[in-house]
DNA sequence: GAAAAAAATTAAGGTAGTTTAAGAAATGAG
DNA sequence: CTCATTTCTTAAACTACCTTAATTTTTTTC
């Protein structure tokens, strides 16, 4: 993460909201330690979560940051942590930034959009059982870490449903 | 586009399959005219529909590409097209490029991201209706364009449920 | 422009996942 | 440690969406 580091790093407490729908996103946030994550909350009043951010991880509203749009999302800590910010006017202007800086974000994007991609097809094609499983496999440190239900809102499922595949799991 | 076109321009018919599952993709599409589609077979033999290519838009396997892994999807023409391909050496290795063009790329995969991540809360938010007239609204001519079937395909649902949202909608 | 092939429609029956509700277990606050 | 709160579990009734299959419509091909 060289030369990414231009700002602060603050020290914030578990439950702790950065930012929240209608305002204009000002900052990403960069995690150096604990967890964060960003998640709408639909029309029925339920959570949706968008992305979980543990170390090493970035997390915004990039819609919001970078096209001075109102932000639909939340980003909330789920554990203490320390985050250092992204400010807008370093990133929203790629020209003003060394070309290797442009290269490492270009590949956080690269990487961010492979991700989403994966679960985009996830999505599409798996039942909740294998996408239950597909989570276990790929981020076997956050499953320790985090609640059922946050696990339940981020694969697409209800808590109760997720506490069924659990069941079924554990007898096979 | 200015730089980015140091390939040929390539045309090639509907129905025409640049890229399959198992090779390692040498190239990415950018294309010119027409439009072509990203899409994996599932395990049970459905196809699911990851992207849709028209004008002015890229499309390949990011993650085989970036990662010299075997590809696990299927670049195809749905119409008669003209793109120009995107090779590997040029663009894994962003040093090789031009700060410009590194920016031009860097943009290209936000906006991808931005994108993929909307889709991603309408996959876990939307019930299949709402999905159906997001799409239309987000993309009123590619709805002019394809046929039900893809439509259905990219937004996770049967062709026949579809067909049951169409008439409940043109009822309404 | 006629025949063949692919796509769309409709409907009945089925299933994955939701809702609601109530009790048990874990976590948090003082 | 203890009470309050949140989370997890279980189960029964329910619904959004799927499956299958037959018919109609549209598109493709020669």
């Amino acid at each position: 993460m060289k030369n990414l580091n231009h700002s602060n790093t603050q020290t914030i407490v578990k439950g702790e909201l950065l930012s929240s729908p209608g305002k204009i996103a000002k900052n990403g946030y960069f995690v150096k330690t604990g967890c964060l994550k960003s998640y709408i909350i639909d029309s029925e009043g339920k959570e949706h979560i968008i992305q979980f951010a543990p170390e090493h991880w970035m997390i915004g509203d990039l819609n919001s940051f970078t096209f001075d749009v109102p932000s639909e999302i939340y980003v909330e800590a789920i554990e203490d942590s320390e985050i250092t910010l992204i400010s807008k006017s370093e990133y929203q202007n790629l020209d003003l930034l060394e070309k290797e800086e442009v290269i490492e974000m270009s590949n956080k994007y690269r990487n961010n959009l492979i991700a989403s991609n994966k679960r985009v097809i996830s999505l599409l094609s798996s039942t909740a059982e294998q996408r239950y499983i597909d989570f276990t496999e790929t981020y076997p440190t956050l499953v320790q870490r985090l609640r059922l239900k946050l696990i339940a809102s981020y694969i697409g499922v209800t808590p109760e449903y997720l506490s069924e595949i659990r069941r079924k799991l554990v007898k096979k």
